[in-house]
DNA sequence: ACCTTTTGCTATGCCATACATAGTATGCGT
DNA sequence: ACGCATACTATGTATGGCATAGCAAAAGGT
């Protein structure tokens, strides 16, 4: 299930850093990989993922480079830099700190009597 | 710990429309009630919840109705419709897809290798 | 050889929305 | 009378997802 745009603006950044917390990845491969390894939860088109990475990389937190690929064609690598890894880790915190937040208001919970009439 | 903008963003509105899933409930409750029931997490200010309730409102998700309180003031009393319920089943499965999502990818998983060198 | 598809990046502009800031007004305690 | 908590309204700014568009190189088919 794709996520909607209000849900992907708290969650891509993170997403995209964690990706990048393991290895060196270019845009193109991230979008792929995004949307394979999260079974399409985090979809996103191109035109979504460049201005993310460009502003990632403006606050410092990811840092890139030209490289050629094994292809031969010219890519755009980016690694995530000492601050972008520890912006990750407050990331994860408030994620944690989110989902309990949901759960201690009842919002996730399974079974709930909710029912919408109509 | 309080959330952050952009995580406010995607949560914030549905932690509004489960609240008021329950009963009727004025803006300044609402505040409060968030704020508390969710350690909080959900807290925020009343510059965020009264454009998000007249946002809300605008989409035709909640409606709202002028009556006397307890105390004898005048309050805005808002309630979720029948269009809003809808709304928040569809954002709780957003939110188990987002949570899975998440867990796909390892974001939220306790024990992660990534080390913040400096 | 030519064309289409896939790969890969850049640029511009719209729109939604969190939040700061500011202003207004009522009831209660002292 | 004064201050404080309660309660709502209005405005402006900054952020950032995403649509749209354009450019270009490599791969594959016919």
């Amino acid at each position: 299930m794709k996520l909607e745009r209000e849900m992907m603006r708290g969650a891509g950044p993170t997403a995209v850093m964690h990706l990048l917390s393991g290895d060196e990845m270019y845009g193109y491969e991230i979008v792929e990989r995004l949307a394979s390894q999260s079974a399409g939860v985090f979809e996103m088109g191109q035109s979504t993922l460049y201005p993310m990475l460009y502003n990632l990389e403006g606050k410092g937190l990811v840092k890139s480079r030209e490289k050629k690929g094994d292809n031969g064609r010219k890519r755009r690598y980016y690694r995530l830099t000492a601050k972008g890894c520890r912006k990750l880790e407050a990331d994860r915190k408030q994620w944690t700190s989110l989902i309990d937040g949901l759960s201690a208001l009842g919002v996730t919970r399974v079974s709930n009597p909710v029912s919408c009439l109509s």
